[in-house]
DNA sequence: ACTATTTCCTGGATGC
DNA sequence: TGCATCCAGGAAATAG
């Protein structure tokens, strides 16, 4: 389930790998099409384009591009209408959704089950889109302005993040997980701030308080940052280009972790659902809404060892 | 304008 | 072993 930071890696790992390099031809799976845009459209586009660059956008990987002048996209842009010189910037959108990988590999590479798109590069190597569940997407931007949602979460500044809980009744994680706020943020990287902050994720974003919401937005910039430093988290199946699993995984401290000890206090994890979704979280550090200023038992610390 | 719920999809895990 | 059922998840669509 690719995030924010194994989106950045893939991201990353494209960049290096396909900047400069021309895509020629794309050739895009049969229906049920896994597209935004239509075939025709985002063939149209990224044809004979030159890859300027790759980089991340929320969970976005977007591809920019810039018109080859070359013989045949001159006559490309006669055909189309368009004149030279504006209009040539252009977008390719990759959204991985759950299941989503891309790949950088000769033509004669293994043509892995699912794959759902295959652009050919000047350099003689192929690109290609896999997703067995089907939930990414490919679309194209032809102004080269593709919006990708809210705030970065790295970048957000502490008056803007609180802003963007404010007068939101649905619950913390809800918010947290709304790519309008946010962009970025999913369900790992949400349990693992919430219960770095010791915030429960049901409690309304509306009725944090400002301290809270700058453990939070604190906690989650360090925990992206860090979590970006060691190539995202290998849960299910997640790759990175090269097919090299991420190690985040290993620091997770609430997700994934039901029965299992709170490094923090000792207290077994729990799962719940909120917002439809699987929440881990430690019941003690992170006080449920209704328990909110009821005075907390002492208990004895059990002298567990954080990992962070 | 918000918020909550349903839907899409497949592979892997679980249960009988 | 084999078959059915459930579950995971992001975000768009739908309903309240």
């Amino acid at each position: 389930m690719p995030e924010l930071p194994e989106v950045e890696t893939i991201a990353r790992g494209l960049d290096k790998r396909v900047r400069g390099d021309v895509i020629e031809s794309i050739w895009l799976g049969s229906k049920p099409e896994p597209l935004k845009s239509s075939a025709f459209e985002i063939a149209r586009t990224v044809e004979n384009s030159l890859i300027v660059g790759v980089r991340r956008m929320g969970k976005h990987i977007v591809v920019d591009l810039e018109h080859c002048v070359g013989r045949s996209s001159r006559r490309r842009l006669h055909k189309s209408r368009e004149k030279p010189g504006d209009n040539t910037r252009a977008q390719w959108i990759i959204h991985l959704g759950m299941s989503g990988r891309v790949q950088v590999c000769p033509p004669d590479a293994e043509l892995l089950k699912h794959t759902h798109a295959i652009a050919k590069l000047a350099s003689g190597r192929e690109l290609r889109f896999v997703d067995p569940r089907r939930f990414g997407r490919l679309s194209v931007s032809q102004n080269g302005e593709f919006e990708a949602g809210g705030s970065e979460p790295l970048d957000v500044e502490l008056d803007k993040f609180i802003d963007l809980f404010r007068g939101r009744a649905t619950p913390i994680k809800s918010a947290l997980l709304n790519q309008k706020l946010l962009r970025g943020v999913g369900n790992i990287y949400a349990d693992e701030s919430l219960w770095s902050a010791q915030i429960h994720p049901a409690r309304s974003g509306a009725r944090l308080k400002e301290k809270e919401l700058e453990r939070l937005r604190k906690a989650l910039q360090r925990i992206l940052r860090k979590a970006i430093q060691m190539r995202g988290s290998s849960i299910s199946d997640f790759v990175d280009v090269e097919g090299k699993q991420g190690d985040y995984q290993q620091r997770h401290q609430a997700y994934g972790r039901e029965g299992k000890k709170c490094f923090r206090c000792g207290c077994v994890i729990k799962r719940i659902i909120v917002a439809g979704r699987s929440s881990y979280l430690c019941p003690r550090c992170q006080r449920s809404p209704r328990h909110q200023g009821r005075t907390r038992k002492k208990t004895k610390r059990t002298g567990l060892v954080r990992t962070s």
